[in-house]
DNA sequence: GTCAATGAATTTGTCTGATTATTCGCGCCA
DNA sequence: TGGCGCGAATAATCAGACAAATTCATTGAC
């Protein structure tokens, strides 16, 4: 029955939807459109009557999604002028639905490359704090985490969890709020390191005696220790990454302008 | 630009307000509701109808300043359930908007801390980036803005207007996206420098120097040069601040005063 | 000829009220 | 005890009308 209104945005799969949720769903659709470059920043979408006719829900409906991507910076409405995509550098890629819906469709090189240049500067920076601390449960999830890590692999999406479970709880073991927010962000950097790193036929190195050497740096209370294990452990991810990248590169010319 | 619409949420100044931008009002007064703890997390507000009727806004207008706070992670509805602050943890402090909703009530000690451990590592590495880079175009905009900087010193807006620019344009120097969405972080960070600075009654020390020190190892492209002086300057800055807040914590103690 | 004021058209913003979907909690029954 | 519906409460969605704001072209004055 339903479903046939996301066609304008994404003539994709016609998997069935619940009736309600709509807003999500239009927000989401809406978000993946914009941050894939369908639509691009200075264009302005239709008319708020015109388009949510199109897409088949009420006019609220609609408001309400695109007040959901104002949040994020992703677009900007004025009286007469309409609503039109925002430039990049004021959406927020550091929210976690954002990111999301970057990684939805293929990201942008830049923007991966953006993501591990963060990382191997907040990473070690926490695991030092988090060796300072020093807080016992948190070095129990830890342990937890890894343990559930080497029993699934990261082969398994039950092992991807684990590996940014074991990254998040490290920027949480800081004690820093902001830092904490990162986790998302860090996250999505961990998850794609093995997406690409699957992508490569060669077998991937095991990644778990690395993950150990951090934990039992930060265990043994030695900042330095742990900053260093774990600036190899991004290092080594961000070499994987980067090779991965260069080799998908030549696929991508011409179908995306992607400046920054 | 209060009115009486908002006298249930802050019994401020009624002065009038423009019919529209209800949205906008309405989601900036909650939102800082809630950050200032107004609100606690777990907490369910009244129902939609009851309200928007107190808020005396309709309620469509309520729902969109919901939609835009639950983007941002302060809130979550769901039906029979209500609409529920949301935990802390699942804040996206790294929102420009959220912060600045932040900032607006006195900030909590530990979030302020935590902003500045974040400069504390995230400043410094940009910084060094950029000198690796060393674009003119860059090199020129931060010149000027450290030269507004000078004219109008830190004491005034302008000055410190020019204080939070000089910072963002080190970290779009380094032609990392996502490093650059921090920039509104390091820029409350840094705002806050002065006016905490301000506030004690000893005169500051004079900040040009500092800041010109990064500014020539940039330009000479001297990463490593220009991390240290970052570091000098942000440590410098956090110094300042935490004596600040440990003066002003007693203070703290029962009510909150007005904002700015 | 240039500039300022005016006004109309267009688009988002707001309001109202009705209907639907979802979910929690309770009672019933096995 | 434990699962299964039933009902009530609440957000979610819909529909349509009106208000406000801004752009843009036109007009008028100097």
């Amino acid at each position: 029955m339903a479903a046939r209104r996301r066609d304008v945005l994404a003539a994709m799969a016609p998997a069935e939807r619940p009736l309600t949720r709509i807003h999500g769903t239009i927000a989401h659709d809406l978000g993946v459109a914009i941050v894939s470059g369908r639509y691009k920043p200075g264009e302005t979408l239709p008319t708020e009557i015109e388009f949510s006719e199109q897409l088949k829900v009420s006019r609220s409906a609609y408001r309400e999604a695109v007040r959901t991507l104002a949040a994020k910076g992703l677009v900007e409405s004025r009286p007469k002028t309409g609503t039109r995509i925002a430039e990049q550098y004021r959406w927020n890629l550091l929210d976690p639905d954002v990111l999301a819906w970057f990684f939805e469709a293929e990201p942008l090189p830049k923007l991966v490359e953006g993501l591990f240049e963060l990382r191997l500067i907040v990473e070690p920076a926490a695991a030092a704090l988090a060796a300072e601390r020093r807080d016992s449960r948190h070095l129990t999830r830890m342990r937890e985490a890894l343990m559930r890590m080497e029993r699934h692999t990261v082969t398994t999406a039950a092992g991807r969890d684990a590996d940014r479970e074991f990254h998040a709880i490290i920027l949480e073991a800081t004690g820093n709020p902001p830092l904490l927010c990162l986790a998302s962000t860090i996250g999505a950097g961990v998850h794609w390191t093995t997406v690409y790193k699957a992508r490569k036929d060669e077998l991937p190195a095991d990644p778990m005696p690395q993950h150990w050497k951090v934990f039992d740096a930060i265990a043994a209370g030695g900042p330095e220790e742990a900053r260093a294990a774990m600036e190899v452990l991004v290092r080594g991810a961000l070499r994987d990454t980067s090779r991965a990248l260069k080799r998908a590169a030549p696929a991508r010319q011409g179908k995306r302008p992607g400046a920054a």
